[in-house]
DNA sequence: CTCTTATATAAGCGTTGACTTTTATAAGCG
DNA sequence: CGCTTATAAAAGTCAACGCTTATATAAGAG
């Protein structure tokens, strides 16, 4: 399944955003949805499994629970498949900053970065707020 | 519709990477469609109508033709929402480059940087490159 | 071992979505 | 005008999707 599939799914997009602040457990994500969404846990959890399975995310197993990650290679390729259209809003911008932010973003994706970085994510706690609101039929 | 469900459509996804390069006819378009995909031309126009409908074109008569165009706002709030992922492949960006490009793309937003916690390690080797090819059922 | 908690799977069902073929509208052209 | 080209709409079909209820698995608590 296609990223911009799983994405299509309000539920799956929220299950993301929450999961953007750093790993959740299926429960801690099930309640959310739950109590924003009004659908039950196995709807949830197959959702979890869509996410899964389109490679959005990565589960890790902890006693009972289950830890759900963002998996960021295929937004990575959303991303990417976007960048041909950033040129309709991005055309204001001007030139020095646009070409020295894209021409770094580009060289550095176009290659082999894997050796010894082990750094991680950094998440700004920053406000909690959907920006998504939506309702389900 | 949301923009995340037609983008959720390869066909679809197809046709705005065609019109990324400028307006296109509706025939133009469908005659690539059909070659690239195999299905009719009314089921090309419904997904003209698709994206008429979400906003991610806009069309305009020419005598008997229609020239589709692609409509940006509801791409840039894709790329908008795509912005909360960014860290988790982005992280390494220098500097310089990153508040250039960043601040310049989202002044309004007032993004700061923080040294945050740790998880979600990423480590992919560099894959892909290509665009999109895909088959449907 | 039994009961409970955490999570996933199975089976069934209504709805939606992407097609098809057929038909309508409307502009150009002889 | 009638014929052709360009495009959309209508109506029907079939599979996929998202949901539900019911059930399975597996870890922990008592």
């Amino acid at each position: 399944m296609h990223a911009f599939d799983a994405l299509g799914d309000p539920v799956r997009r929220r299950i993301l955003e929450l999961l953007s602040h750093g790993e959740q457990t299926s429960g801690a994500l099930t309640s959310v949805i739950r109590a924003e969404f009004g659908i039950s846990q196995p709807a949830v959890s197959q959702h979890l499994r869509v996410l899964r399975e389109s490679g959005l995310t990565s589960v890790r197993a902890e006693g009972t629970r289950r830890l759900y990650a963002v998996e960021p290679a295929p937004l990575r390729e959303v991303d990417a498949w976007l960048e041909r259209f950033r040129g309709f809003w991005e055309q204001r911008l001007d030139a020095l900053g646009t070409e020295l932010a894209r021409g770094k973003r580009e060289r550095r994706l176009g290659r082999r970065h894997d050796g010894g970085d082990a750094h991680h994510a950094s998440h700004h706690a920053a406000h909690d707020g959907r920006t998504d609101e939506e309702e389900r039929p």
